[in-house]
DNA sequence: TTGAAAGCGTTACCAG
DNA sequence: CTGGTAACGCTTTCAA
């Protein structure tokens, strides 16, 4: 075994199978592809030689002749505890189902190295692009647009849509869960997580933590509820370690605050905790909501109340959309919105 | 730009940047890969019409010539709340370092399609291949050794690995923690989680979970604790609703244990949560440990007592291993033992 | 229904 | 240091 694969064997190329079958390879070429295309009994003896040779098409050949790719590339921040995650599950999904592969690469939040990589995913010739940032460098912009490459821009919804979109609003969930926890008769409600990180540079995550704070914001204001109850968050640390630390800075400023927003789950568990661990009563004395619904969110485990995003269909959802525009079918809506919901569970 | 988009531009070609800078295609090619062969002056007049031209490589026509596609194909069975994420994260970070991409496939934890993804995988004629699940079939196992394509297991260490493999021990590991619950003097110790689904199938995760369980069990034999306590459990329901309801069935049967160890972090949350709602004291009454060192796992968290796995550094490594293969450097170890460490904090 | 010939855009190989 | 020519393995196009 070893030997075998120190020596990488030669690849059984459609000319063998050719020969083995008797015919010529573009026949075997559309046994493969389009078998309707041949003659049963021609199309059983290439079937058999495809067997027993056990030949794997060469794709790269194939898309190099071809001009398609059949691959769509995706850049994502991180999948570590991200929310996109799901999102790429869907994508790869939907690919699937549509004989489409997904090339992954992560930014690691700077949008310089997205613009590096745009570079090389386009070097792949890729039928379609997915893009989990919302930030991009002119530069990027313009290769893109250059190379006429399907792009959709996901979990948000631009302003300026390099081409097509999937998302919801960031700031209508931010404001409709505030105004949940308002109707509920919160009335001197924080805000938790989200802002401006240590470094001055704002990543992606914290940029749409943003966009939800100012839908916080504008029920605060919509309602006269005072100044918004914000600490200004130096964001190094986990997720979770900053929904502590910032809700007992936000209480020591604010002592009477009755509820809490949580721009995502994991902060949630942070001040979740934070809050037990002070012997606070949740909901009681005070209510916590959080946003993305992830698993631990739900009944068995948090059960907290918390904003709904439907991460796997937005992935799903662009992968149709990048497919749907390849196969040049009437382009629905550039912009999709998926919306989002609010879950009431026990914390608000 | 409407316009543009639905039009592809033609890509630019090297011919193009050959022409425009009065070189060969051969020159530009060597610009692009060793400019240190080439003459600054011409070196840098053809960067110039690379840049004018925006050229951007056609790597599936370079892979086709060269025949290395820089390309490495890793296997998945989901992203979505599982702990392959940051071990795809690792791989790709190693991968892009060394200027090679990923591409991802997710087989929904079956192997019948973990087949088929392989054979797809395959027709890219990647540079290598990161597998995550333990077992295959005889079919993808032959496919991949027929193809020569160097393969790294992950997250396992195989009885019989196909090519190499890095991760740690589970069994180890699930004796280990079961043994530190033995060590605080716990001696009527549970295991939940992991096991058998309900329709017959027994999934990745869950044949892990076995091995964990195996260890569970080998520390109750050694220590003579009695009969393992574990419930049969269908396993419908995310691993959180899995940990509630499996530890209510466990206490209904033997309402006298003292610990247990649930086989992954999201498990033990469901299982902390039904504690807390019986008003079982954690960990005066029950200690709980877990399985992952997720990130609601820490102190400003759940304060879970689990064991850690280098999740990340899994994928790092495998990604190195497999370039050190590609570049003919004398291997290693083929088998890559990365270990684990029990964690303990305020549940046990 | 099948095939021959001509690429697809690059890199390997060998000359100069 | 630079270039010509021939692959790489497949699909397209045009004929038969």
């Amino acid at each position: 075994m070893t030997d075998a694969l120190l020596a990488p064997r030669k690849w059984v190329t459609m000319q063998d199978v050719a020969l083995a079958a008797g015919v010529s390879t573009i026949t075997v070429s559309r046994v493969l592809r389009t078998p309707e295309k041949v003659k049963v009994a021609t199309r059983e003896r290439v079937a058999a030689a495809v067997r027993d040779l056990g030949y794997v098409p060469d794709q790269v050949a194939g898309s190099l002749s071809s001009r398609e790719s059949r691959l769509v590339a995706a850049l994502v921040s991180t999948l570590a505890g991200s929310v996109f995650a799901s999102t790429v599950d869907g994508l790869a999904q939907s690919l699937r189902d549509e004989g489409h592969q997904l090339m992954l690469g992560t930014t690691e939040y700077s949008s310089a190295s997205e613009q590096a990589l745009i570079a090389t995913a386009l070097s792949r010739r890729p039928d379609g692009m997915v893009l989990t940032s919302g930030e991009h460098t002119p530069a990027a912009r313009a290769m893109l647009a250059g190379s006429g490459v399907p792009v959709v821009e996901v979990w948000e919804l631009p302003d300026d849509p390099i081409d097509m979109a999937v998302g919801f609003s960031n700031i209508e969930a931010g404001r409709a869960i505030t105004e949940a926890l308002y109707q509920i008769g919160h009335r001197r409600i924080g805000f938790v997580g989200g802002g401006i990180r240590r470094d001055g540079q704002s990543s992606e995550g914290d940029r749409r933590g943003r966009l939800r704070r100012e839908g916080y914001e504008a029920v605060l204001a919509a309602h006269g509820l005072g100044e918004p109850r914000v600490v200004p968050n130096p964001t190094d640390g986990s997720m979770v370690e900053r929904g502590a630390r910032d809700l007992a800075a936000l209480l020591e400023r604010w002592p009477d605050t009755d509820a809490v927003f949580c721009s995502s789950d994991s902060v949630a568990l942070g001040a979740l905790s934070e809050a037990r661990r002070r012997g606070i009563d949740v909901p009681g004395t005070l209510a916590v909501a959080g946003f993305g619904d992830f698993e631990m969110a739900g009944e068995s485990g948090l059960g907290l109340t918390t904003v709904r995003i439907p991460g796997y269909a937005i992935g799903a959802e662009a992968g149709r959309l990048l497919l749907a525009r390849k196969r040049g079918e009437a382009t629905g809506p550039r912009i999709l919105d998926l919306g989002f919901e609010v879950v009431r569970r026990a914390t608000a």
